[in-house]
Parts: structure tokens; sequence; C-alpha cells
DNA sequence: GGAGATCTCTCCAAGATATCGACATATCT
């Protein structure tokens, strides 16, 4: 059993405690054991049988230990199963609606026998939860909206761990003889937000026609199928025990760009080209690019050579959405997209002093270790207490601390200090101006307020932005994949006044964040709002989720120009508004 | 249930905000 499959049931056992309403304390440690095997570098099931090994884990003690040995040798955790038979599965489904908590999903199944997400929609259909305590008519009205948002999204998986996935199967095919290329295609190679499920190319000799029929046995064989749903002649269909569903087609390596073209999609973009290559006398199927006259094939080996032969330049899998990229392509116009490499600088990251793993120390050397040229250590302000923010008196002790580590890199890593300060309900912010003056990265963060009215969200965002120190709004939509929408903001007049007075936008890579949308980064661009993105990592290990961020860049179609920590250290800090 | 001080017990993550119902509670980060 993989950790993150340790983790999740660990997770889940502390909702179901907190369902039950159980001891917080215990509540609390399976929930620090989850994140700890979560963050842990050692693949547990390597050391289940050493008790020692598992006791070295902080936030592992005796009982954990049991614990994981347990889930190692049954696969699964016998208070989860008992306290499922108490309560069902799906409600823990409950608790990702939002506004919905332990509390109220225990209500629901005390007072009306509410148990799922359908029989809540179900009860709020039939005014049956009018009758309950704290459940006014806006309170309805929010968990409403919030199931239509969770049943648009239920079912799709975020981009990392499709992505996790994916790379599992891929080496696992790699190792069959004869299978030399492997693509992830579909959503996941357009570097959409999220992936409905995984699509596998792989050719080789193989994959030849007379002989494919042993790679599929093979590939049907992949251990951690949960569910064997369809085995053809070159496709095989398969569901993981998370759900998520992977389709791996084997295909001859004569029609192979045929086929990553067609599976790559999006359908839109398809059936677009599909138009133009009639226009051309051609006509374009998985397998090849053919003329319509006499079927001969004209490309479908590659990609390059089918676009080619349509007269486009090859479009970058990230455009491919029917959005003008066709027509920019025929004119040779197509940008030339920020790449990974581009991103010379992190200005957004939390160390031990509040809510992250590691020391400044650390996140330094990791961030060298990838290439960057700085980072801003910017921590938690004392608003989010739980994280141990930082007070005054604590920030600049932690000032004095970052520009020692900066000392220490000897100039091979520029480490600004900064801090990530909250907007509190008024618009000001809770450090002092003083303090703030002394920092070189202020990211003024919207994620502590929530389920506001946009007006007056948005007031409080504007305000904010006012204050002379703010450098970079933080989170500016707070949108989060798959679980909440918390906060409805005027991003369009957010960003003009941020535009005017030189303040960042900032776009978060992480995969579960969606702090601007396609639309809101070319919205930003067009405005002339300068765009920083950064990972938030509170883990050496979270640095490496900025390629996600990256290709969110590339599908709104922008440059290496259009993001500032593309720019060397210097130019970075010169670029955002002025120090007062 | 974990960690740390004692050898079985003690302590353990906090403050802002919205909502509902008129002070408290649940949820959020």
């Amino acid at each position: 059993m993989d950790n993150r499959t340790i983790a999740q049931l660990l997770s889940e056992t502390a909702d179901l405690l907190e369902i039950s309403s159980g001891d917080p304390f215990r509540i609390r440690s399976y929930r620090r054991a989850a994140e700890a095997v979560e963050s842990s570098t050692i693949q547990l099931s390597t050391i289940a049988d050493d008790p020692k090994k598992l006791l070295a884990i902080p936030g592992i003690g005796k009982g954990m230990a049991a614990n994981i040995q347990e889930m190692e040798r049954a696969g699964t955790l016998p208070l989860r199963e008992e306290l499922l038979v108490k309560f069902r599965p799906s409600m823990l489904e409950l608790l990702k609606l939002p506004g919905m908590g332990p509390k109220s999903v225990a209500l629901f199944w005390d007072a009306l026998g509410i148990a799922s997400v359908d029989e809540l929609a179900a009860a709020i259909d039939q005014g049956r939860l009018n009758t309950l305590p704290r459940f006014g008519q806006k309170q309805i009205d929010k968990l409403k909206k919030g199931i239509e948002d969770y049943r648009r999204n239920s079912g799709r998986f975020l981009i990392d761990e499709a992505e996790t996935a994916a790379e599992k199967v891929m080496a696992y095919l790699r190792a069959f003889p004869g299978i030399d290329r492997l693509t992830p295609a579909g959503s996941l190679r357009r570097g959409r937000e999220t992936a409905g499920d995984v699509d596998i190319l792989a050719t080789g000799p193989a994959c030849a026609e007379d002989c494919v029929a042993a790679a599929v046995e093979y590939t049907a064989a992949y251990p951690p199928i949960s569910d064997l749903l369809a085995k053809g002649q070159n496709k095989v269909s398969f569901r993981l025990r998370n759900g998520l569903q992977v389709d791996v087609r084997l295909l001859p390596e004569a029609s192979y760009g045929a086929a990553l073209q067609y599976f790559t999609g999006s359908k839109m973009h398809n059936v677009s080209i599909r138009q133009r290559a009639l226009k051309h006398g051609y006509t374009l199927s998985e397998y090849a690019l053919a003329r319509v006259d006499d079927g001969s094939t004209v490309a479908a080996a590659t990609e390059e050579e089918i676009y080619a032969a349509l007269g486009l330049d090859w479009i970058p899998p990230e455009l491919r959405e029917n959005n003008g990229e066709i027509e920019a392509a025929a004119e040779h116009r197509l940008p030339t997209l920020i790449e990974l490499k581009d991103i010379r600088g992190d200005v957004h990251m939390h160390t031990d002093a509040t809510d992250g793993r590691n020391t400044i120390r650390e996140m330094a050397d990791a961030a060298l270790a990838r290439g960057y040229e700085y980072i801003a250590i910017t921590d938690h302000s004392k608003n989010l207490a739980m994280t141990n923010g930082l007070d005054d008196a604590r920030a600049l002790e932690h000032i004095r601390r970052i520009r020692e580590v900066d000392a220490e890199m000897g100039g091979r890593l520029r480490v600004f200090p900064g801090i990530e300060v909250d907007i509190l309900g008024d618009g000001a912010l809770d450090l002092s101006d003083e303090v703030l003056a002394q920092m070189d990265v202020v990211i003024a963060s919207v994620h502590s307020l929530f389920n506001q009215p946009m007006e007056q969200m948005t007031e409080r965002v504007l305000r904010a932005l006012e204050n002379p120190h703010v450098r970079i709004l933080g989170h500016p939509t707070g949108r989060l994949l798959l679980r909440r929408e918390a906060f409805q903001v005027d991003i369009a007049a957010v960003m003009r006044r941020a535009a005017e007075l030189g303040v960042a936008m900032e776009h978060n890579a992480y995969p579960d964040r969606l702090d601007l949308c396609d639309r809101d980064l070319r919205l930003a661009k067009e405005l002339g709002c300068r765009i920083v993105i950064n990972t938030d990592s509170h883990h050496t290990s979270h640095m490496e989720k900025m390629r996600y961020g990256v290709r969110q860049l590339r599908r709104a179609w922008l440059t290496k120009n259009d993001v500032l920590n593309t720019r060397p250290a210097e130019g970075f800090l010169a670029a955002l508004r002025p120090k007062p």
C-alpha cells in the first residue's frame, strides 16, 4: 500500500471520528499521522515490519504503528471499518461541500438520516432542512450551490494525481520489451487542471499489428488494477482503486502521430482540424492524414508532419482548445510559450517558523538545487494563529534570520525576506507598517476571508491594495479545485486597480489551487496587470509543483515576458510596486 | 492517540468570520 493510500485511510478515520464526536485529541493525532505519512519520503510498506523505524517518524506512536502494520497486512483499518458500520462511506463525501463540517454531517444524519450528497439535495428540495437549528435560507442556498459545484467537478481528478498514476502505469509498460515510446494524451497532455480519465499511448515493435496481443495481455495484468473495464485488440481500459479510469492504447509506430493528435484533443480542436483537412482535400483520422480521392497516406507518424501538411505550425497541446490557435498556427504567429526553465525564482514559501516543515536554509538549498536564482520566505502573519503566525516581534526576528541565510548562500541564491500577511475584515493588514517596510516581498493574502458577498469582499481587497507596502495580491480568487469555491471577488475591478498601482497578481502552481483561471490570466495580460507564479511551498518537495502552474500559464497563451519571476533577482524586485 | 515527564499521568492547534437567533456555534485558514 502506498503512503498516499495510508494517509487517506487515516484521514478518513479522523473525519469519521469527528462525525461521531470522538476525542478531539485522538482525532488530531490521526490527522497528524496522516500528514506525517503523506510527507514522508520513506515508503512505509518497506519498513512496516520494523516498528522501530515506524516509531522514528514524528507523529507515529505505538498505536499508529500498529494501525499502519494492520493496513499493510489486511488492507484496511479496523477502527475505520467499525465507524463505517455506524455511519456510511458516502458521508465522507458530504464533508467536501462548502460550509459542511463534521457537526453538520452528524446533525443531518441524526435528525434526517441523510448520508449522501444526493440525499441532501433531495432533502433541500423537499424543504426538510428548514426544521433544523442553524439552517436558515441563506445557509441552505449556499449548500445548494455547493452541491451544484461539487457535481460539476466530481469524477475528475487533480492533474498531479492523474499524472502520478499515469507515470506509474508508464513505468510498468516501459518494462515490456518492445514498447519504447509512451505519451500521456488527453487533458493530461493539454495541461488541464483536472482530468476525468487518463489516456496513455504506447508504441514500439511490440505494438505492431501481428504481435500486439502479448503487450495487451501484459497491460491487462498491471497489478494495481481494481476493475478491468475492457480489453480489445489494441486497447485496454481499467480502473484503479482510487476510481481513476485509465485507457491504454498500443499502436504501430507508423500511425503514432495521428493517434497522438487525435487522442490529445480537445474535441473542438480536432473538429476544426478535420474541417481544415477536408478543405485541403484530406481526411484526418486517428490512423492517418490521407487523401480523400485515393486514400493514400499523407502523414501519420508524427504530429509535426500532420500539422505541416495542413499548412500549420505544430501547436503546443496546451493551446488546443479551438481558441484561435489554428488561425495563429496558419499565420505563423503562435506565441513562444513560457516554459518551466524560464522560472528563476519562487517567492511564496513557508518555513517551520509557521506551518512549513523545513527551515529557511533547507528551503534555500532545495531552491538552489532546482536551479533558482532567488526565493522569498513568506511565512504567515499572526492572524492565522493556527499556523503559529508571526507577530511584529517574531517577524523582525525572522527577517534577521532570513538575511543570515541570504548571506550564507554567498550570492549563489538570493533569499528575500517577505510575509504572507492577512487582509482583515476591515481591509487592514495584521502587521505594522514599520515591519512591512523591511520586507522585500509583501503578499497580502485573501485566504482567511471567505463566504462574503462579492461587493464586500471586493471592497476589502481594494482597500488592502491601497496599503503601499503590498506588492503582491496572494490567492486573488482563492479558488480551490474539486473542493470549495470560497471567495467571490470582482476580479476585473481588482486587477484594474492592481495594474494602476503596480501590484502583481499571484498565480499558484499548487495543483488544488486555481487562483487565476485561463480567463483571469488573459484578462490580467489585457489589463497590464503583472503576474507572479509561486508554489506556496510548505515543504521542499512542494517546489516541484511549479510545472503544473507553468502549464496553466501556457494554456492562457502566456510568454516568458508576461510573468515577473522569469526575470533575474534585481529585475524582479524592480518590477514590483516600488517600496514607499 | 502522541509526547514527555514519571513509571501512570498530563497536556495537547487559535483566532476571525458568518450565520442564526439574540449569545453561541460551526467552519475556515
